[in-house]
DNA sequence: GCTATTTCAATCGCGCACGATTGATTTCGA
DNA sequence: TCGAAATCAATCGTGCGCGATTGAAATAGC
């Protein structure tokens, strides 16, 4: 079992939460809501939809999500005037401000960790490479329903 | 975002999920479901504390998950005679004789993703060194409270 | 022997993920 | 133009993960 590739990943997916949650507990935000913030800190005035789409997540679970991150203060839902099926969602103030302290704090607990530079890009390369391979052979899977 | 290793992590995890999904689903069993059975089939009989001990979980996520698999058939729940607060897991004869079919079947989905055998253990190797650097890192940081 | 501590599974509450559905709004097609 | 189809966010239900607590049972210490 511990020769399963899944079984690794799905572990490092709960170390990485856990890393995230005692880096973040200042701030009050899981890592879900990370992720989302780092998106908007990107691209701030996203749909709901694109923001989706970044994350591969849907309403479902975007939807509460954000809800708690607006009620948090860090963001403002609105909806499109437009197409008033859409929902645009912008940092505020506080949401942008808290920025570069959240990142130097998530950083500083990272620095122990000590991955060298070239190691965690080779790192992240192979597990793109892992996710591409995945995708090709889900969709194989749902192709033959 | 995209150059976030903990990003790509938590991809993978949820593309492997949505992959065993499908693989499993003849089976109605879920990802969570299977690697407990993996852990059973390799050694039967466990203590759930032990069971726990072989997947980093606890009774909290166990106890729920474990009664499921018990009232589809696959296993046992039974409090050891000796010590009545633990609480002993054995595989069905169910549990045991499906253990082939669904191994085929996983193998059978995954031949499309043709990882050849020593990139998927390069692979492996890696994460697992990801791993034990992230759980340094969260000791160290649980150490400076 | 009797209490205090430890060790268990079980329970509770919350926040994701996600399949499925709903209902509002927009676009498309005849 | 008008009804059908498509496209949105929102909602609902289920199953994890997990921090925290509870209560039963066993062990340790006096």
């Amino acid at each position: 079992m511990d020769n399963q590739l899944c079984f690794a990943v799905y572990n490092a997916n709960r170390l990485f939460n856990k890393f995230y949650q005692i880096a973040l507990a200042p701030f009050h935000l899981t890592y879900a809501q990370y992720v989302v913030l780092l998106a908007l800190w990107e691209e701030d005035g996203l749909m709901l939809h694109a923001l989706g789409r970044r994350l591969h997540l849907e309403s479902n679970t975007l939807t509460p999500l954000l809800k708690r991150l607006e009620t948090a203060g860090w963001l403002i839902r609105r909806r499109s005037p437009e197409d008033k099926r859409q929902l645009f969602v912008h940092l505020t103030d506080f949401g942008r401000r808290k920025q570069s302290e959240i990142l130097q704090a998530v950083q500083n607990c990272g620095r122990q960790t000590d991955l060298a530079e070239d190691q965690y890009r080779l790192y992240l390369k192979k597990i793109q490479d892992l996710n591409a391979a995945l995708r090709k052979s889900i969709a194989d899977m749902e192709a033959e329903h």
